[in-house]
DNA sequence: ACACTGCCCTGCGAGC
DNA sequence: TGCTCGCAGGGCAGTG
């Protein structure tokens, strides 16, 4: 599940190979919905001869800048992969589209469930995607004040609200259990019963694991590659996600890890360290 | 505006 | 062996 630090990995491993590659022409196989509304027709004429001028990210969204302002919005969603491979490299089984290179290469993309998305973009809606989305967390704005001003507009569980785009970006299922885990909080307390104190735990908590799992080059559970096609490794710092359904013991006091539903999200905890409470007590 | 639900989509593993 | 079923879940439309 590509959430913040996997689409970061991939943009890293992306942007100093594709900066300044030309595209010389356009290809879908037998899903052309992963261009979303444009046919191939259109995508072809706004994309092929464009230079890519860099690969910038917003939350979850992977952006292939282009020398004429426009752009490229890319989403994996759950089993998105983009790869860079040789031209006579053989496909990935789930293989949907392929954008050639001047270089003889070419930028694939593969998405088993075809959720995922490859939308030619003006400037205007990537400013439009911009503005709906909340805060980088590993940006400036995102400070344990700015945190804690978000939460207490906000009666949703803490974790429906970390898991929504407009309030964060980039935090998904796996950093939010994680992040809710080393902060302690139960996942269904009210956002607005976190304490100021819990709200700069968890602020802490965000970042650290969104940075580890950059530094281990992402999440590697099942389908999430890098453009090389190499797994991540951060699977091996995760210490509740996925846990609950199997209860497996809490690291910290060994009592077995609880899953229960929240937004819909399989979602791991420790009743034990993350003990709820449904009210602030400061 | 906010909170919540259902839908999309397919492979995989469990259970029978 | 082969079937069914539940599960994985990000973003968005629809509802209250």
């Amino acid at each position: 599940m590509p959430e913040l630090p996997e689409v970061e990995t991939v943009r890293r491993s992306l942007e100093s190979e594709l900066t300044g590659r030309s595209i010389r022409a356009i290809r879908v196989t037998d899903f052309p919905g992963v261009l979303g509304p444009s046919t191939v027709e259109e995508a072809e004429a706004r994309l092929v001869g464009r230079v890519i001028a860099g690969i910038s990210r917003r939350g979850k969204y992977l952006i292939i800048d282009l020398d004429d302002e426009t752009g490229v919005i890319v989403h994996l969603r759950m089993t998105g992969v983009l790869t860079l491979e040789s031209r006579t490299a053989p496909p990935a089984r789930f293989h949907r589209l392929t954008a050639e290179l001047d270089d003889g290469r070419e930028l694939r993309f593969a998405d088993q469930r075809k959720f995922g998305r490859v939308l030619p973009a003006g400037r205007d809606e990537i400013n439009a995607l911009d503005a709906r989305l909340g805060p980088e967390p590993l940006s400036r704005d995102f400070t344990p004040e700015s945190l804690l001003a978000l939460l207490r507009k906000r009666t949703a569980p803490i974790k429906s609200l970390l898991l929504d785009q407009h309030a964060i970006a980039g935090l998904g299922n796996i950093y939010v259990d994680e992040a809710l885990f080393r902060a302690r909080i139960h996942p269904r307390t009210s956002a607005a019963a976190v304490t100021s104190a819990e709200a700069e735990s968890l602020h802490d908590a965000i970042v650290r694991v969104l940075l580890a799992g950059i530094e281990h080059r992402g999440t590697s559970f099942d389908s999430f590659r890098d453009a090389y096609g190499m797994r991540g490794e951060n699977q091996h710092q995760l210490v509740v996600y996925g846990r609950g359904n199997r209860g497996l013991p809490c690291v910290d006091c060994g009592a077995p890890l609880e899953r229960i539903i929240i937004s819909g999200r399989g979602t791991s905890f420790c009743a034990a360290c993350q003990p709820l409470r449904q009210t602030r007590e400061e």
